[in-house]
DNA sequence: CATAAAACAATCCGATCGGTCGCACTTTTT
DNA sequence: AAAAAGTGCGACCGATCGGATTGTTTTATG
């Protein structure tokens, strides 16, 4: 990166890719504007369309920086604690806290894009199922290694208990929009914790 | 409703409010509009206008219709089932089906609807807050009830077991169709009945 | 039969949408 | 020094949005 107008281009990209998850998470993927995009970030529409060229375009790249920054702000952080049942419960609760965080306004970028294209067929609906399967994938794979180390009992369904632990992570999100008086974060973190604790021989490598 | 006019004006608002109610789990509560709702009904625009002179008001009649589709066809059928943790199941798996059945293209209006007003406060996200309250009261009344007959371990924590239920039956949605491969149902079904039986000391009362 | 009320339709309005075009600025290349 | 490439801006276009206005048809009631 020495050309001075790549880095430029690649900062405003960023910068623009930054503020544009924000924005999805409020107006949703759709709502998504470079009018209102522009007017946040105090640049020019035309300019944004030197970078994207149509809306399309945007949510695709929208799509995969919001990945981009899951991996960053929840992945990565969990694959810092040992391989097996602690690894699982720290993705699980680095999800949480990244929720609870307040930095995206909506709480999570792929739980509300995701229900916004259930019934909307198209590159952008392929982008996050295909985000989504990646997900899964990392969660049956740590659960796997779990499996083989011993830490989780050997009948375990990977596939059962990776929809079982996302599914709590996603209620999260709107549960406590909507009903901040109940403790939803507390459910959720009980609902994993007794879970693997059950399925666990070692229960004790999980301490609240 | 022995006056015509008014006869006529109850059809026109209904089979609009079922138009409408299908059209947010497509383009979303919020992308709802007047003209396309006018359009798919093959009425004029202003003619809409007559039933709900504002968007937030056909807004807040489509939640209002919506819970009463969802009561109709989830609720009700449950309800036949005798009190206890059959109930508590029989709601579990009308949902499940209503999900599957098709009939909504989102699958599920107030799954989308939630997501989509997670970070919009003001009337309509009140009205959606309050029927997921209700919602959850109606969960928690049941499981307090299969407590009380002794169908459900004394030490259930009935917010515990409501969240864990409708998370996933709102996870169900939206992986049944974007990941249409994986047999989300089943999950939903296998997750809830396992958490049923470990709870209930007759397990027997839920066959497969 | 006349009148009032409710249900509908046709038309228009300002705002915003996605998108295009031409021009200016900056930095690299020749 | 000049050409080329990447970036950014302002003005503009057609379409659609929510909404208002005005008028027409249907139906009940005096």
């Amino acid at each position: 990166m020495i050309d001075g107008r790549l880095a430029r281009g690649e900062r405003s990209r960023t910068a623009a890719l930054d503020a544009a998850v924000v924005l999805a998470t409020e107006s949703g993927l759709e709502g998504l504007s470079f009018n209102q995009l522009a007017e946040r970030l105090g640049v020019s529409k035309s300019g944004l369309f030197a970078h994207w060229r149509t809306k399309e375009e945007l949510q695709l790249a929208a799509v995969d920086h919001a990945e981009a920054r899951f991996t960053e702000r929840v992945v990565r952080p969990a694959l810092h604690r040992p391989r097996g049942v602690r690894r699982l419960w720290a993705l699980h609760e680095h999800r949480l806290a990244d929720i609870s965080s307040g930095d995206l306004p909506g709480g999570c970028f792929f739980g509300l894009a995701q229900f916004e294209f259930v019934a909307r067929p198209g590159p952008v609906q392929a982008r996050l199922a295909a985000a989504l399967e990646r997900w899964h994938a990392l969660l049956e794979r740590i659960i796997t290694e779990a499996v083989e180390l011993g830490e989780l009992d050997p009948g375990t369904d990977p596939q059962q208990l990776s929809f079982e632990l996302n599914a709590h992570g996603t209620a999260a999100v709107y549960e406590s929009r909507l009903r901040p008086a109940s403790n939803v974060y507390e459910h959720a973190r009980a609902a994993a914790l007794d879970r693997l604790r059950g399925l666990s021989p070692q229960p004790h490598l999980l301490e609240a």
